[in-house]
DNA sequence: CTGAAAGCGCTAACAA
DNA sequence: TTGTTAGCGCTTTCAG
């Protein structure tokens, strides 16, 4: 049962010298004699040594260099860029990621986060599932004084680093985009889950309407899912009403196509009958049938950032630096789904460099089709 | 600079008793008075105690129960869900993944593995880049008596367990879908780098030319980017041409995606001018415009697959079983892209459910919707 | 330039 | 029921 993995000492045994002359010649060689040194060196490739770095962490107290890094699911490509962009970034300082999905589930998460300490992480990089049930993994941590960056989402009284949306005023920024040109029935399609982001769009929802002097109907603000699938639903939900809505807000992108989708399927049309405006500017918004207006974020900006704010504690473990959040501006990416036709004729084209993107009218606003445009060319597969 | 967790040792000295008594009374608690265990479980409580598991496996050089996962990109959902799922597989089963990206990278992928074996893992998924360079490291894998388990790709002459997809007969299925239609001039858009998926998937389209009998012309095979923006200048290429092709074939379904934007850019109509298949059947395929046709790959299947194969090899570390190759079969889902239109009219739904298809005209090509919409249906997102 | 001793956190094996 | 000893693989410290 025992591994028979090669060890200094089986070196050591096999070249009649002592494990620190191995331990020694294998890294740099100082203090030790050129002949020995290739000697060894010859050895431990022919036996096939690999260092066991679980031991020298334990002996030296030194760092794993291993981050642990939690996020909630790998449904669309928002935190899947994330997950690419941290590991990208703490690669090239040495560290690698052991990796947590919590599948939106508070009990699987603490149980992720208790391993990655277990595994003594030197940092963890962290999107929690919901506010409450996330205290408890959220203070162990923090008695670690295992080093904590919030990604996207954050637990309100942990007083850690954190980089976030700004989900607020990007949610009121595509409401402007809509009342903006007149629009006064706006439904809002929600998440079901009560986390930090979903407060945050629903309470730029609701600026927007108070903004525009627009009384808030509750049965136009719908508790979906956030996938595709809820957007099936939500539609059904939305059109058994008598009254018909002039646009929907989306929670997020992938929500938006699902509704499109449907809307479509079910013969009604974007932007003519209605508008539509998803959130999250994921490529996969800019692909469907009608290109969705979305407010985009900067995934690798906020996962850059996490990074950086996780290297930098890690790298001063002692100072008791203050606690920071840097909050990721987002922009509107305006697209065909809420443009504003003169007559019932379609644009016909569109290309993949250049979305179909036109300046919102409002300065809130800001177009920005170029990140999403880059963000889509770099899109790989197998 | 030193680590300031507690340790079993701060707690004997806390409750006055020795280390031992202190690890009994916290796992189990067999062989300790009942009072001991009920305070030294609190003792740990309070000082935010947890285990180091580095030190267990050290001591007893039992697993780590960390799995690293070593995969080339995360630019489509392809790979994701496959780690996704291995992720969900390998926790029931109590084991960690490390993650590693290699970015098409064999320098990295290299790094990437040693890492891994470093940090002791218990077992290795692993979708290499491209044949020779992985041969190294895979050797290193295997002298470590470390379980490889190679998904997707493999790299020949490395006698390990493998689950692949049966690239070469889902290409052929393609082929055989359009040349049952009567076509005759079809292009190939392929991946510029040399892997095994690369190889699999040309030969299956140079087979479905030889049995139709159809000569092969090189100037229609474009060595190609894999992603959105590659399709981008593919078509380009492709239109310098003076005679027209009757369809595309497209390597895989981002390039497909970007290959059809790019189409419909210059309104080139889809299926009307020129037909379109892609390969993966990723869910991005079914969302664009016109949806496209496509080989199904089962990411679950093939990520359980391997996760099981795996937890098999690592349950039994001494036990020579033969290596196995897993194939996971393909199937078509037939979509708009390369519908056969009786007139000029397009149809004009689909839903997300049930997205547009219809049997494929020959035996070979099974029509497979289902797969499809279930794994659209779970995408989620924020 | 080389080696011996001690210890990181933890636990199996043996005392007491 | 409790405690002591030894050792996992490696490195730092101090001797030779």
């Amino acid at each position: 049962m025992k591994k028979q993995k090669t060890t200094l000492r089986d070196i050591a045994k096999a070249a009649n010298v002592s494990m620190m002359s191995v331990s020694r010649a294998l890294r740099g060689g100082v203090g030790v004699s050129g002949e020995l040194r290739t000697r060894i060196t010859r050895l431990a490739e022919e036996l096939g040594y690999v260092p066991n770095r679980l031991s020298y962490e334990l002996g030296q107290q030194k760092n794993t260099m291993t981050v642990g890094v939690v996020i909630p699911h790998f449904g669309n490509s928002f935190f899947t860029s994330i997950l690419q962009q941290i590991e990208a970034t703490l690669f090239t300082h040495g560290y690698r990621i052991l990796l947590a999905c919590s599948f939106n589930n508070p009990i699987k998460e603490f149980h992720d986060i208790s391993a990655l300490l277990e595994r003594q992480v030197d940092g963890i990089i962290w999107a929690p599932v919901v506010y409450d049930e996330g205290r408890r993994a959220a203070e162990l941590i923090m008695r670690q004084n295992c080093p904590l960056v919030f990604i996207d989402r954050k637990i309100p009284g942990i007083n850690t680093d954190s980089v976030v949306v700004d989900d607020r005023h990007g949610a009121l920024s595509a409401m402007r985009h809509l009342t903006s040109m007149g629009l006064r029935k706006i439904a809002y399609f929600g998440a079901r889950l009560d986390s930090y982001v979903t407060q945050e769009r629903r309470s730029g929802y609701l600026a927007g309407l108070r903004e525009a002097g627009i009384e808030v109907r509750g049965d136009w603000m719908f508790r979906t899912g956030n996938d595709m699938i809820a957007g099936q639903s939500a539609v059904a939900q939305l059109l058994e009403q008598k009254e018909k809505v002039e646009a929907i807000f989306c929670f997020n992108d992938m929500l938006a196509v699902g509704t499109e989708l449907e809307l479509l399927n079910r013969g009604i049309r974007i932007p003519e009958d209605i508008m539509l405006v998803g959130f999250g500017g994921v490529f996969e918004s800019g692909i469907v049938r009608v290109p969705i207006t979305s407010v985009h974020q900067d995934e690798n900006a906020l996962a850059t950032a996490a990074a950086e704010l996780l290297l930098t504690r890690m790298n001063n473990p002692t100072m008791k630096l203050p606690s920071v959040e840097r909050v990721i501006p987002t922009s509107l990416i305006v697209r065909e789904s809420t443009l504003r036709l003169p007559s019932a004729v379609k644009p016909a084209s569109r290309s993949i460099a250049t979305p179909a993107a036109k300046p919102a009218a409002k300065p809130a606003a800001k177009p920005a089709a170029k990140p999403k445009a880059k963000a889509a060319a770099k899109k790989k597969s197998r």
